[in-house]
DNA sequence: GTGAAAGCGCTAACAA
DNA sequence: TTGTTAGCGCTTTCAC
């Protein structure tokens, strides 16, 4: 209820300076800025964010436009936005869009256009034309994470390239027969990544001299349990089984793995699995990786769109963010007597 | 750009007529409100959050304020709680309070008390002095989730019941040597939870009988790393090894089968493990734990704060949100071996 | 270094 | 059913 009328009573002084001492601004005299601030303290004034939004045309939030948040890759980056932001001063808008049940139409029109935020990070997601007009009048700088899409700059790293690193691993260990476990995750969602990642993987197929079976590209959405159902989907493929697996996520990996086991197989004896992600759950899975930093990405993005609302830089590109092979123990050679086959 | 106005001049209206016609008001005739509504679609309006926020009073936005994002926990309420907004049409800003690293005094004092939300959910979070009274002033609504803390009012599972029932479960199996994997989580956050589950698991021993032995509880930071780290510990404790372990949530319980993996031994051969919970990849791991519904907790305090602030109904306090024990093979009777020396 | 006054874009009486 | 008129609480010229 306290606003900075108060305080400009209880000190004799004028809104304007209150409001300027309140700021820290300069051209104020030391001892009226902490009068000012003594006073704020005092009647336990809070400031009204709304007012001060309204009459600069900045509210010092950033959206982040998630399709679910229940994802490693979507958290982790969340806590580099946060980190960035909590830094800068500003609050965190989170809009999620409710997975494939939640209308997404709803969420680009009511909130994310309110003016509420200054910018605004999107993860994974491609839009159609009709949410592209709608983010093009809000006006504000945008930048998606994880996943290009068509005219909107990204950063991320380059899935392709990172399907194919993981895709080599397991050739250069003397795999063939490779499976592919990806995901077209739910509804029109995060399209652009899995697709990169599986060209990656045929791409790399291809250039080792062999072509990708089409029964072995099977769709894990992008979870545990999917991967788990699509492994015991390719277990199940009676006579001919892959001796390796490249999972587009590592938490389709875990799942894989875990499908593994319960067919009383064993990694990386009898089959190989490889991942992509670098999730925390890796080491003591002993999961061969593509690991990446999504932390950092989110943390990145978060600090070009700050420079830009400072009028600092401006870019409309950014290079790929790096990966890594991290090579643990589920994968192997492929098991002597499927070599002596192939051969 | 586009303001309330633009459409105004556009209709031959006035702003009044225009603000009721886009929301939708009563009292304005049919054919204005579509009138309206055509003009704005194609000015490309863009209403105003900061200028209705101060007119109002009401920034229809909701504040959820957590430790650290990266937890399953707050994870899983966070899509409760989102999902309940999203029907409601109003925001979620996220406020976190960046672990233990992060500087919590200012998340209090510069976000939270901005007067940007309308109420607020906390997760897992005890409030120091200045804190609560913060809080105080900024006189929204707030409701807690998931720990129980001295004078605000909380939603969620009892913490105490829940460690019983797990540590009953053991006992009920035939275990005498029960260890713990409880946490402090880090620097002050999330006191209340693992507090309680370590009292109910003392109370369940102690109501058999048993008494806790000091150094079979151990600290798993309520992390699966952490619960790794502290199996190793207590399975390097030479001669004397406990039967069992209950871990106060299934991440540090995962990492605690790791270990004893690692380590050659089996579960629940050789030990048994049981957590809280009930974590998506459970399952697949065969944990036998007591789960909880998070969502559901999310949802509900959201649903409440809802209500009073559309000045219906207020609660005080609420029952506690239900859990259930699931069995699954991480639990069983312990080794004969063991069994005949107890015995 | 400080004050006066005019908004920022919307909503909410009160009239008409 | 619609218009007029004040604000909401802050920032920002422009004077002094």
């Amino acid at each position: 209820m306290t606003g900075i009328q108060e305080i400009a009573r209880e000190t004799g002084l004028s809104t304007a300076t209150v409001s300027r001492a309140l700021r820290g601004l300069p051209n104020v005299k030391a001892e009226t800025t902490s009068a000012v601030r003594r006073a704020a303290d005092r009647l336990g004034y809070i400031p009204s964010s709304a007012a001060s939004g309204l009459a600069t045309g900045r509210s010092r939030a950033l959206g982040v436009l998630v399709p679910v948040i229940n994802r490693w890759f979507y958290v982790n980056v969340l806590e580099g936005i946060d980190a960035e932001l909590r830094q800068a001063g500003y609050d965190l808008i989170l809009y999620s869009l409710g997975g494939p049940a939640g209308d997404r139409e709803r969420v680009f029109h009511r909130s994310i256009l309110r003016r509420r935020i200054d910018a605004l990070v999107v993860l994974c997601l491609v839009f159609n034309p009709d949410e592209s007009e709608q983010l093009q009048l809000a006006e504000f700088p945008t930048i998606v994470v994880g996943g290009p899409g068509p005219g909107v700059r990204h950063m991320g790293i380059d899935d392709r390239a990172a399907g194919a690193a993981a895709t080599n691993h397991l050739l250069g260990l003397g795999h063939t027969e490779i499976a592919h476990i990806g995901g077209e995750d739910e509804l029109g969602l995060n399209i652009a990544v899995p697709l990169e990642r599986h060209n990656g993987y045929v791409e790399a197929l291809n250039a080792a001299g062999i072509s990708a079976r089409e029964e072995w590209t099977v769709n894990g959405a992008f979870s545990f349990e999917g991967g788990q159902r699509a492994m015991r989907g390719l277990l199940e493929t009676a006579g001919h089984r892959p001796t390796a697996v490249f999972a587009a996520s590592d938490e389709m990996a875990f799942g894989a793995i875990t499908a593994i086991v319960e067919a009383g197989l064993r990694v990386p004896n009898d089959l190989s699995v490889i991942g992509i992600d670098g999730h925390q759950y890796g080491a003591a899975m002993r999961l061969t990786t593509v690991s990446q930093n999504p932390y950092q990405q989110g943390a990145d993005a978060t600090r070009v769109l700050l420079a830009e609302l400072d009028g600092r830089e401006h870019a409309d590109s950014f290079p790929s963010a790096p990966f890594e092979l991290i090579v643990r123990s589920s994968t192997a050679p492929p098991p002597a007597s499927k070599r002596d086959a192939t051969w």
